[in-house]
DNA sequence: ACTTTACATAACTAATCAGTTATATTCGGC
DNA sequence: GCCGAATATAACTGATTAGTTATGTAAAGT
């Protein structure tokens, strides 16, 4: 998968852009979890979860790992770095009144990959 | 607009997931300009521009003012203020290991509205 | 008042997306 | 080797999206 090209910033942002795959995300943060474990909390079919795992493993968003049968998904930072430095650019453009996000946003780049 | 619910980030990210209107959005970051303007680097059309600046607004990452005839667009931080919690939130879901990241994205919750 | 500039809106089309059901694959246990 | 559990893939559908052209509107200049 390509990394640090705009296509990239894309599949980033539009995986963020689904209030399902953002709560994926928040439980692939706290732990590794299955897909049917993943699913579980929405009224929606495992294949649909499914893709939405793929669109947030396309962005770089989750990493993935076999165990047996099961196949476990855990947050990756891959896909925040990408997004952060855009966004510290965006700040850098606006002007001083951010540089204080500036900052964080640094601190983000430079983070545990 | 409603702002604070999850539509808002739906259309917050949504907003950032389109190379054109990234690119608008800096523009816009760098000071105020008009459509004809903000259309000038892209073969689109007026139209087509004009969509892309409404998806912005709604987004809350634009800020708009009429000045004659002119239509003068500006980056607003609210959009920004929009999604810096929620990724906070994912951080701290994460964990430890980017409590840097949570520092950074905390001030950028207190910076200027 | 009329024209021009700057933009918005409408109506349409092609492509992408999010979901479905049905079916294949793959691994672990018996 | 066979079965079941966990997941992936395929084929389809309806909704949304990104673009187009054509047209409408509103303010400025003359």
């Amino acid at each position: 998968m390509d990394c640090q090209t705009t296509a990239m910033l894309d599949r980033s942002f539009a995986a963020l852009a689904d209030p399902t795959r953002r709560a994926i995300l928040l439980q692939a943060a706290q732990g590794e979890a299955g897909v049917m474990e993943l699913a579980a909390p929405f009224e929606m079919s495992q294949p649909a979860v499914t893709r939405h795992i793929k669109v947030l493993t396309d962005a770089g968003l989750i990493k993935r790992r076999s165990q047996g049968t099961k196949r476990l998904c855990r947050l990756s930072p891959d896909g925040l770095d990408n997004i952060a430095p855009w966004l510290t650019m965006l700040s850098d453009a606006y002007g001083a009144k951010y540089n204080q996000l500036d900052v964080v946003l640094a601190r983000m780049a430079d983070g545990p990959t």
